[in-house]
DNA sequence: AGCTTCTATTCAAATCATTAATTCAGACAT
DNA sequence: ATGTCTGAATTAATGATTTGAATAGAAGCT
């Protein structure tokens, strides 16, 4: 049964009459007509009276009427929801990211998105790498933020950026004044580094093992941030993508150094799930974090306050 | 939007399965496709997220369905009460009747009736004469049962039956062992007779007009019973339908005689309105009114008791 | 009765739905 | 990884339905 037809019934009885019906549904009177007739052959059931004029429901139509009219404004109702949700649904981006991708940086992007796109929300997760999977397989974000990407069956990969890796020491450190150091010269010092369960850790070892050296680890931890705080007491050396330090190194209070050989970089990539199509949202999203990539470095170090909080210690950093 | 596509939707979204859905619905798979597909279309949002086996519904996909399948239940129920209705309304016939059609007789059609139509339900009304009309009119009642019917645009007439009108005499009458009597020597009696506003009066003075003679009424009453008791008392001589009297002329306690010259008749009608054609049931009552004309007269009267209550005085009645 | 207005009917043209065959894609097993 | 299998999307042609202009018919009005 066509719903048009329910409501061309309606639309009838309400004016009480069929042409009226027909023009206010953008068809012709026959059409009315016959929508009307082929409803009473569907039922069996005579719902109009057309042997007066104008003509009378019978106490079938009645009831049919009165319903019908309560369905369709139910069926309207739930195009309309479904709409809503789906506009909803479609205009929020939700990104998980692990832990050491800069907050400050990732607020660039999103104030950036909403001066852009208005209605759009971008909320923010902060999750730990394996959590950042899992809340994209299961829909639960839209995108993930993860440090040394791999795709899956679920999981499509964009390839983002490339973090350069440093040597970080406290200022105190026997290294603390040098440019450049080699891989096996940090295996002669105390490490501080990550968890032996986050990729980072694993893709550090392989690094400094291809240069037949064993890291010596006196600390672990499982986020940059307490990290840092060791290597600053000078509890060991660590390797820490470049624009992690870029704050404290401005303030003095720790010093980096190049790794000498090929470039030592961390990927960051953007994780979706192939399954149902990106929102238009999501994509242009996206299409941000890609598009500005080159000037994003320098906004992001912007956006942090431009004078450090303590004077700088001028030519200890490297530059 | 066709309910049918809805139906399919929610079958698929059930099965969660395309080919079962459409299996289920009596179409090919491809049709059940394209189907969510024009749903999809129609509503400018994914209902199914496709990339994955089997499918997942969407958020969206979710409300509608569920929705959906609310709307679809409510749709069937109210086929089913309108049909329902239907069946209640078209197997009830109310008859709306004067009172002065025999209740005995009508028992005997409507005990016929429920024997051969036992789901349908027969309501017997009586009425005066002008309520017939105006409940046949408004639909109150299916048919009704009048004297001298007339018809109009509302209403129309279906010839039953012609009573043959006779005198009728206490036994204490000096007409009362009469065989035949003329109109003029009726004119010398006092008469009792029906109400002036009732058609039977107004015929009943025309004829005896025709004949030049001004009736002599003394007592006037709007039914035939009351009528009868008058005229048993011998408060005058009167005309009435035949089978009207028929119990009381075999119990001996009325004198009936033949009206010399041309037969005076009382026509009976079956009304109806023109406008909702004739319930299926209706039809049938009034072919078995119809049908049964010839024999009805004498089933009617052995329906009564065929013992007289009253010993019956032979010889006394006419002929 | 004749006129007017509204609905039913008719029929050709167009649209829409349906289908079988084919292609495509995900899942699972090897 | 690779291939196979199953189920869904696509396609193109057929068949059914809908559409609307014209016409007929019926009800109410004067």
């Amino acid at each position: 049964m066509h719903l048009k037809s329910l409501k061309i019934y309606c639309d009838v009885v309400r004016k009480r009459s069929f042409s009226q019906a027909a023009a206010e549904n953008s068809i012709t009177q026959s059409g009315a007509s016959q929508a009307v007739h082929q409803l009473e052959e569907h039922l069996g059931v005579q719902l109009l009276d057309r042997s007066t004029r104008p003509f009378e429901m019978t106490p079938e139509g009645q009831l049919y009427y009165e319903r019908s009219r309560e369905l369709l404004k139910q069926y309207r109702a739930l195009e309309e929801d479904v709409r809503n949700l789906h506009r909803e649904i479609s205009g929020r981006v939700t990104v998980a990211s692990i832990y050491s991708i800069g907050l400050s940086s990732m607020k660039y992007y999103v104030d950036q998105f909403h001066r852009m796109n208005p209605h759009a929300e971008i909320q923010l997760e902060y999750h730990h790498p394996e959590q950042v999977y899992t809340a994209v397989e299961n829909g639960q974000a839209n995108i993930g933020l993860v440090s040394y990407p791999r795709s899956s069956r679920a999981v499509k990969v964009i390839p983002w950026r490339e973090e350069r890796m440093v040597a970080v020491f406290s200022r105190h450190h026997p290294l603390a004044n040098r440019e450049h150091v080699s891989i096996t010269e940090l295996g002669d010092f105390a490490m501080v580094g990550f968890d032996e369960n986050l990729r980072i850790r694993q893709e550090i070892n392989k690094l400094m093992s291809n240069y037949g050296v064993i890291p010596n680890v006196v600390m672990e931890f499982d986020n940059i941030e307490m990290l840092k705080r060791a290597i600053e007491i000078n509890e060991g050396v660590s390797l820490l993508p470049q624009p992690h330090v870029e704050r404290e190194v401005a303030s003095g209070t720790l010093c980096t150094a190049q790794i000498e050989g090929p470039p030592v970089v961390r990927p960051i990539g953007i994780i979706h799930r192939r399954s149902p199509q990106l929102s238009e949202t999501t994509a242009r999203f996206i299409e941000l974090l890609l598009g500005d990539e080159q000037q994003q470095s320098s906004h992001a170090v912007s956006s942090a306050p431009a004078t450090p909080i303590e004077a700088p210690i001028v030519g200890v950093e490297a530059h």
